[in-house]
DNA sequence: TAAGATAAGAGGGACAT
DNA sequence: ATGTCAGTCTTATCTTA
């Protein structure tokens, strides 16, 4: 069935490795690693699969580069990499490959992506990725008696986690106007089976996006940043929503720099209730905080120092 | 009106059976 | 497969400043 190279996944040494051949891309059919090209730089991290494993084994070194991560969002960042019509065209190649049956079966899937994808306003990479994620799935046979939108809804919202694209699974529900349980449990069916571990999104990610779209300043963000990365490493996210976490990293951040957001807009902004906003609030006042003040105020001493050196 | 507090209920993970 | 357990988040309601 699968097609067998002599090369085996770093990640997780299986030796099924499939070619795309689309991209040319190898990708392992175990574990969806993207050995040769692609988007596998993107992904540091793969090997906590919820939130609270996430913080038990957080990586210690390795800061978070807040270098302009590409928020998304009605914001016009998406665009980067003007690969947009290449991919396209590979989406809609996909029959050239594969003589067998199942491939007429997933195009009306891809399509579906496509949809998801321009409503959602997802990046090229992001959608390729869960073209990448269905045809594995479908390979599989675990599309088969299934409904085709829930799958789908599963792989979109898998591709965004991978890719770090901030969206809900409750975004990715509604355009199906199906539940987010259901699209819950598909997720987790599909990739429990396709055994593919798929890190818990970054709350950092989901600071930007608020800030986007409560119109605050960068520094708003960047503030949050820091806050948020003092959080994991005290190991005050664990176990928590991130976007939970984001919010009230954001409404600190907001409390501190004078810019007046009620919880309540921030609770929106995350689509998380207040009372969520609130708890995680108090868990960062109480933890975070006395820490994040001290260290601000040592960045401004060094900033000060500097500007006096260099005149 | 914003924010804090509390309680009941749901859904899901870990673990054991 | 099913059940229990601990813990989170939501909804609803009440209180406080």
């Amino acid at each position: 069935m699968e097609k067998e190279e002599k090369l085996r996944c770093p990640r997780c040494g299986s030796i099924n490795i499939i070619e795309d051949s689309d991209t040319g891309e190898l990708v392992c059919a175990e574990c969806g690693l993207v050995i040769s090209v692609g988007i596998a730089s993107n992904m540091k991290d793969w090997r906590a699969f919820d939130s609270d494993e996430y913080v038990k084994r957080a990586h210690t070194g390795a800061p978070i580069s807040p270098v302009r991560p590409s928020f998304g969002l009605d914001t016009g960042i998406i665009g980067q990499d003007s690969a947009s019509k290449k991919s396209v065209r590979k989406l809609r190649r996909t029959k050239r490959h594969v003589s067998d049956s199942k491939e007429k079966t997933i195009e009306p899937a891809l399509m579906k992506i496509k949809e998801i994808a321009d409503a959602l306003n997802i990046p090229e990479e992001t959608v390729e990725d869960a073209a990448r994620l269905y045809r594995m799935a479908a390979h599989k046979g675990l599309v088969k008696g299934r409904s085709m939108d829930a799958m789908v809804a599963a792989v979109v919202y898998a591709a965004c986690r991978r890719t770090e694209v901030p969206r809900t699974l409750e975004n990715v529900a509604s355009f199906f106007n199906l539940k987010e349980k259901d699209v819950g449990r598909s997720f987790r069916f599909l990739f429990r089976k396709l055994g593919i571990k798929i890190p818990p999104p970054k709350a950092e990610r989901y600071a930007y996006q608020i800030c986007t779209k409560l119109n605050l300043p960068e520094e708003v963000a960047a503030q949050a940043t820091r806050i948020l990365k003092i959080a994991k490493e005290l190991g005050a996210t664990m176990g928590r929503e991130p976007v939970g976490v984001a919010a009230a990293a954001v409404y600190m951040a907001c409390n501190e720099m004078g810019i007046h957001r009620t919880q309540r807009e921030l609770a929106q902004a995350a689509e998380v209730t207040e009372v969520t906003v609130r708890n995680r609030y108090k868990e960062l006042l109480e933890k975070v905080r006395p820490i994040w003040l001290k260290q601000r105020k040592e960045g401004e001493k060094r900033a000060a120092l500097a500007e006096a050196g260099g005149r």
